[in-house]
DNA sequence: TTGAAAGTCTACTTAACCAGTAGACATTAT
DNA sequence: ATAATGTCTACTGGTTAAGTAGACTTTCAA
């Protein structure tokens, strides 16, 4: 059941370049402020920046990212974070959710058990899919980003209480 | 997020030996009339025998089963299918649930991000593992059999219906 | 207009792992 | 004894993961 680095790097980056999205001036043009150079993610994340290139490269081809090449250039998000799901990076950077073919959505193959409505490690591994698609597929970038927000603010809160209580 | 073979063949051979468990006369000794051999499995499932072998082996090795060897002899479940997790099979065969190891029970590692605390990927990732577990740790081999089972009446119930309406 | 700084694209490499096979061995019932 | 079973270890061929390399293209700015 694992992720594989290259689904962990590209969700690293994309979380990244989401953080560039909103702390970038609105009302500015599309790209400008939320431009970010494969080497700085690279960098801050400690992703090989060969890797991370392949891996940005096959995010804008799949449509979540945009870039601008030349000196100042760099990638950007192709959307807000609200509309990008951590289901959808995932299912581009390592394929479909589901542990087995049989119950996948985007990449169904029949098992070739005698009777798959009846069987019984089918049903499973459909509740299966559905629980991490339920997570994935309704965690979007700006959740993600709203949660590191709230844990470090609890983690404050909780640090300048312990000395007076 | 994928299962490998070795688990999916394991987690069929298991409802398969619990199948003969329950279908075993009770108050016979522990083996009796539960013992299954792999041949048949094999058959059955149409899993390659020499590898079922090695699985049922290592499932063997965990406890989950015990064998007589010999003639007559064969594989049965060492407990009874209300006690056998499929998390617990899925773990001995495939290793942790956890997409990444920084949220694995089992098999816990940092991942080097700078506050595991408030890392976004990790928080979300947790999620994904939690919600894997609730349903692979709280699905028995009982439960798979009754899930068959009222699958195939409700199969029946519909086609000696549709008939008549 | 040139060159440096960015992304683009494709091929290669190395190691690990997956799925399966092979075969010698141990145990048990008849 | 012997045939039917499980036990154990090694091997193999193919695929994938993770990363590296390098030539190419585009853009900006001096």
């Amino acid at each position: 059941m694992r992720l594989s680095k290259r689904g962990e790097y590209g969700l690293r980056a994309m979380i990244d370049l989401a953080e560039a999205f909103r702390n970038s001036p609105n009302g500015s043009s599309e790209a400008a402020g939320r431009v970010v150079q494969i080497k700085d993610i690279a960098e801050r994340e400690k992703i090989p920046a060969k890797f991370l290139e392949q891996i940005l490269l096959t995010l804008k081809n799949a449509g979540l990212l945009h870039s601008k090449m030349g000196i100042g250039g760099g990638y950007y998000l192709a959307h807000p974070p609200e509309s990008i799901t951590l289901g959808h990076i995932v299912r581009v950077l390592d394929g479909p959710l589901a542990p087995i073919r049989c119950v996948s959505q985007m990449a169904y193959e029949p098992c070739g058990c005698p009777d798959e409505e009846a069987c019984g490690l089918r049903l499973t591994m459909l509740d299966v899919r559905n629980a991490i698609a339920g997570v994935l597929d309704h965690t979007n970038l700006a959740n993600v980003l709203d949660r590191i927000a709230t844990t470090r603010t609890q983690m404050l809160d909780r640090t300048s209480q312990e000395p007076i209580l």
